[in-house]
DNA sequence: TATGATTGTTAGCCCGAACCTAACAATCAT
DNA sequence: ATGATTGTTAGGTTCGGGCTAACAATCATA
């Protein structure tokens, strides 16, 4: 069977249309090429070059064999490639999953688009999943990056980077008359509203801490514009992030700072800790270079 | 750089997920197989299978990977293939040259229909040329066949093949009052016709030897459809091909026999005599079987 | 839990083939 | 005619792919 030196040597004479010139160009000598066409030529069946001891040229069916020769190199030269790439971190498939609110904080479009601009050729998909799911498909290599809602604990094998900073709110039904209107929310006075609990729940165990009462939860949907529809319907509240405020706007639905010191949420991007794929520890690093970025322009605007 | 050798070895893993599986397949020893496989990872710097001592797998690069690796052997493979066919005489290139009344006695149509039918991944060209070029064009290699109008002498590289049979027959003005209407025409009463010459001249010259006279020669136009228009527009006359009759109808042109034995006529096939490559001998064979069927199927109905 | 079977890796040797140099053959230029 | 240029042939060297044997690691079974 030819192999590619076969191929790689046909195609510097047929360049060159000299042995000697081929022979320099491949770094070998003009004998060692002249057997190797040869060889090839002979386990074709076929002449691929005419020659006198003066002009080389390519004979009919050379020329038609070619188009081949050259697919053949094109393709090894492409796989190469694609090996160099994968290994330097440049191409490869990369799987995100996410929370359906780090759509809403604006992380996921962000990385994905930054993604693809660094990554053109590297397949990126994004599928959204359940928060209390997500820890895990990284750890099974199910997928490679997880978008959670902040705070998480996660298990030795994975660690967990801060994207956004963000904190919880309240989201009350307007039917309801909690005192002091307009002024931050004390918790206690959520005692006995009945509770409306997100997948992210340590906003209203922190509330219902900090306001001594065990919270009265009517309900548990799965997504958060479905925990806001819930607090209208139901006359119920909901400790959600702040950055929703911004996202989304439900008639009925008011939102109340929380008083006492911030109750942190954010978006918090996992990983797994021993992570050995390129394209998955460039992603890392990329998604780190936004963040500074984000937060440096934070800095300066606010 | 790696060879071909690497990437059917990297297959055969991944086929079968298994050296000792692959090794068998590929008809090498397992450790040859392991070590090759080490290389080729070295080389490229990845891992492309993972592997207890229990278990092989790809890693997720080397399922990407693994796309290009089919690129490359699928390629050699085409080549190899392409290169067997060309040797074969399967396909390649085939260059047919012929004069315009090929056209009409449909032995072009024939021939290039027969070609594509045999020769299905073959490039086929076909271009009309003046007679007076195409020999020259074969013995040059500028073409592969030429067809050209009986009869024609040859110098010794080239050789003929009679591919159909046809005769003389004389064209003439219908203005031209010549003696004998309905019957074969006497060569002599046309010593003072017009002769409108078409590019196979014979017939116009065995006429004038049978009448004993110089041609009065008006015009020597490039295709037969010309030759009829002239023996309109100039009351002349034009010895052409019988096979003219069922192809071509034209106005105030009628067609006549001429007295005596049959001045023969016919497409003549010409190839070179030496002609090296394959398809192109492959084409001259089924050229002359097509040929004999043709005279077969005449001879019963005729 | 221990033992044997199965599978991939490592080590050491062998041999084919790619490569080189030298000598040769054939063409072209002066 | 003679020397220069270019491809081929011949013979020796070396690199590396291939083999067997020994090893390591896992799994199955007793």
């Amino acid at each position: 069977m030819l192999d590619l030196r076969h191929y790689r040597y046909i195609a510097a004479v047929a360049r060159n249309l000299s042995f000697r010139l081929a022979a320099a160009e491949l770094g070998v000598s003009v004998p060692t090429l002249s057997v190797q066409i040869s060889h090839a030529e002979d386990y074709l069946g076929m002449q691929i070059f005419a020659r006198t001891s003066r002009k080389v040229w390519l004979t009919r069916n050379g020329t038609v064999f070619m188009a081949a020769v050259d697919d053949v190199l094109q393709s090894a030269r492409a796989a190469e490639d694609l090996g160099r790439n994968l290994t330097r971190g440049m191409t490869g498939e990369l799987r995100v999953g996410y929370v359906g609110s780090a759509a809403y904080a604006g992380i996921l479009q962000k990385m994905v688009g930054r993604f693809h601009s660094c990554f053109p050729t590297a397949t990126i998909t994004a599928e959204e999943h359940v928060m209390e799911d997500l820890p895990r498909m990284v750890s099974d290599h199910r997928i490679d990056v997880a978008l959670v809602r902040a705070p998480v604990e996660l298990p030795p094998d994975l660690c967990g980077y801060a994207l956004t900073t963000d904190h919880f709110v309240a989201a009350l039904s307007q039917d309801l008359q909690v005192a002091g209107a307009g002024l931050p929310l004390r918790a206690a006075a959520l005692r006995d509203v009945p509770f409306i609990v997100p997948e992210q729940e340590f906003g209203t165990l922190e509330v219902a801490r900090r306001g001594k009462f065990e919270p009265h939860v009517v309900s548990t949907p799965g997504s958060l514009i479905s925990v806001l529809t819930q607090v209208a319907l139901k006359r119920a509240v909901a400790i959600i992030p702040n950055m929703l405020r911004t996202s989304i706007h439900l008639e009925g639905v008011e939102f109340r700072d929380i008083e006492g010191p911030a109750i942190p949420s954010g978006i918090v991007g996992i990983v797994r800790a021993d992570e050995d794929i390129p394209l998955v520890q460039n992603a890392i690093a990329v998604t780190a270079e936004m963040q500074a970025e984000m937060w440096r322009e934070k800095g300066v605007t606010g």
